[in-house]
DNA sequence: TCAAAATATGACCAATCGGTCATATTTTGA
DNA sequence: TCAAAATATGACCGATTGGTCATATTTTGA
């Protein structure tokens, strides 16, 4: 990696965690400078400008998210194992695995009336989630370990929308009491579809 | 009313749809005097800041989409129809009941890490909402037609979650086909507890 | 009716916004 | 090694931000 491409790295690493917190509109350049302690008219050698880099570190934040998933995911061999570890990495929205929350969440009720191009990447990263947890069942059932009649595919989307209301609710509640009773539930209805 | 009263609620109901779409950051008081057609000076007679005023306009849209959904839910006579007509109202988040979305949302993304105030009423919003439901099925219960072993505090937060995290994903997808899951999944899982 | 109180106006303010550019420094590869 | 290319600096730009205030107009109730 070449200087440039390195501090443009840098640049994503360090302004990522501000995007997500405070919101792309709310994020100022001087924010990143003094972030990355770095000069204005260095940031626009490496982004031509603010939408650019906010788009990257949208990339950046939904990136992350997915690889500490995965990482989760990944270190099980059952398909129910799999199941609740993606749902137990993402049950503390208080301590989040990515700095200032679930990055769809935060940029996708932003960016829904506003931003065309970010509303696009938080669509395909749902879709990403969505077609993550289904191949994990697909897998459970081929294993013979999950009802082969169970309609995974809703029960993707549920799982999701269901994770993510109780995202909301548990951060403005300040508590996790209303994450916990969905993660429980969650973890109900798969236990219900095991063989 | 007094002249000065009528103009503050003349305010307020034009500048909620603004930052319920917008939200509060990229609000400007410019936009304010635009769609009011009012002078700057003018605002700040009837609020004291920005602050102010957001927080009013938060009030006012989640007033709005309660109103809505109560006015749907007391058309009913029935435990089961009353609930249906809850999850109807909130079914099609392309043409929300509030312009520019479910504010709760909104608002709770945007403020969750940057705005206690804002905060607060968006907790006291989903509590209500919760109670709404539970209350109900409580009366469902009572009358007969509901199982009385349903845990339904336990499915309120269930229902809401799954409809907020719904919210989120068809807007960001531009269409409606998750919401529609998850609706007819809503539904399936109230009928499951008639008796 | 009419004067006092409330409300409306818009020019104006300092601060900050995203962004530019001439210049200086550092990195790069032949 | 060394010159060309890439990168970094920070003063500077016009536009816009939230907010103020002297002044003008309208509303109010005795």
């Amino acid at each position: 990696m070449t200087k440039g491409e390195e501090t443009k790295q840098f640049i994503i690493e360090r302004s990522a965690p501000i995007f997500n917190t405070k919101g792309i509109a709310a994020t100022a350049m001087s924010d990143i400078t003094e972030a990355t302690q770095l000069s204005k008219g260095s940031l626009y050698v490496h982004f031509e400008n603010k939408e650019v880099l906010a788009a990257s570190a949208v990339d950046y934040n939904m990136q992350l998210l997915s690889n500490k998933v995965m990482a989760a995911v990944n270190k099980q061999k059952t398909a129910k194992d799999k199941l609740f570890a993606f749902v137990d990495t993402l049950k503390d929205p208080l301590s989040p695995p990515v700095t200032g929350g679930c990055p769809m969440m935060n940029f996708g009720t932003e960016a829904d009336d506003t931003n065309q191009l970010v509303k696009t990447k938080v669509n395909q990263a749902f879709d990403n989630a969505e077609l993550t947890i289904a191949g994990i069942i697909q897998q459970g059932i081929k294993e013979g370990s999950m009802n082969p009649d169970w309609n995974y595919k809703e029960f993707a989307t549920m799982i999701f929308a269901m994770i993510e209301g109780g995202i909301v609710m548990s951060r403005v509640a300040g508590n996790i009491s209303k994450m916990n009773i969905i993660v429980k539930n969650i973890k109900k209805m798969i236990t219900e579809q095991l063989i």
